[in-house]
DNA sequence: CTTATGACCTGCAAGC
DNA sequence: TGCTTGCAGGTCATAA
């Protein structure tokens, strides 16, 4: 699920329905999704049980829960993840990589992951310009939700790159939670084709781009996120609705919704940008 | 240091 | 029907 806004969702999941409860039993059914807890799985299930569950947060597409003991439970979601809150006996997922089973016999935490992208690892925290954070989200920028998020600092950040725009934008160090989705729909707002030099941007333009990213991802928030299908669920299993509200992304073909002119579909690391031609004109060269 | 490129996985839809 | 190919909301290690 990947962006900002579908891991906001999951993360008021966690907050509602499994804070303040304690661990019970740890059951590891899939090494690759503890991959980053380099302790390995039966150290990850002996040091997480017993322990209570806390504040749920996030940083960008990063996500952890506070432990009792101090330490933190990190998730990332990778292409594929979801975390499920599921009844007890509820029939194991296909691809179930990981259960949490709580001391009061209540639904069980699951980390259900089709392509193994994502994963769960215990983490120390850190302390990072006055946050306290895992240490493996210590290199990610502030995301536009942050209460502490520095407008202008971001902005100088995306203007030093010399690189294209979009990359500059899905760089999570410059600003996290931008994925490919929302990264074209800013895009599209600001009128700017991603392959447009970032560097060469005006301050003035770079800030506007910013504030459409931020915007999208607020409103893409208020619909539940964007589900093209079952794999982009919150805790219960349920999508949300800002596919319909999107202006480009897999919107090949299709008319822009500015300008009626057919939406293209080009070639971008390994994926796809999807732009309006007329609105988002090329750059030269 | 910065920037670009593939690798890592599974499953689905489209085309032959 | 079956095969192949391409594609998918991300990040990371490695190379230049």
């Amino acid at each position: 699920m990947p962006e900002l806004p579908e891991v906001e969702v999951v993360r008021r999941g966690l907050h509602e329905h499994v804070a303040g409860r304690t661990v019970d039993a740890v059951e590891v059914l899939h090494p690759r999704a503890i991959r980053r807890h380099l302790a390995g799985a039966a150290d990850f299930a002996l040091r997480l049980t017993g322990q209570r569950l806390d504040a749920a947060r996030r940083r960008g597409k990063y996500l952890w829960v506070d432990l009792s003991g101090g330490d933190a439970m990190l998730a990332h979601l990778g292409m594929s993840g979801q975390m499920l809150v599921q009844p007890v006996g509820a029939p194991d997922e296909k691809h179930l990589r990981v259960r949490l089973r709580f001391t009061d016999g209540g639904p069980e935490l699951r980390f259900v992951d089709q392509r193994t992208f994502g994963g769960l690892a215990l983490a120390d925290l850190v302390e990072v310009d006055g946050t306290r954070l895992p240490r493996q989200v210590a290199h990610i920028a502030r995301d536009p939700m942050d209460p502490a998020f520095d407008p202008v600092a971001a902005v100088a950040a995306l203007r030093g790159r010399r690189t294209e725009v979009k990359r500059a934008l899905l760089d999570q160090t410059l600003v996290s939670g931008v994925g490919n989705i929302y990264a074209d729909e800013a895009l599209w707002r600001a009128r700017l084709h991603g392959l447009r030099p970032a560097d060469k941007l005006t301050r003035a333009k770079a800030a506007e781009l910013l504030a459409h990213a931020t915007q999208v991802m607020y409103e893409a928030l208020g619909e539940g996120g964007t589900s093209f299908d079952a794999l982009y669920v919150n805790v219960n299993g349920q999508s949300g609705y800002f596919d319909r509200s999107l202006a480009v992304y897999g919107r090949e073909d299709e008319p822009c919704r500015r300008c009626g002119t057919a939406i293209r579909r080009e070639p971008f690391m390994n994926r796809s940008s999807y732009s309006c031609p007329r609105c988002q004109p090329r750059p030269r060269g």
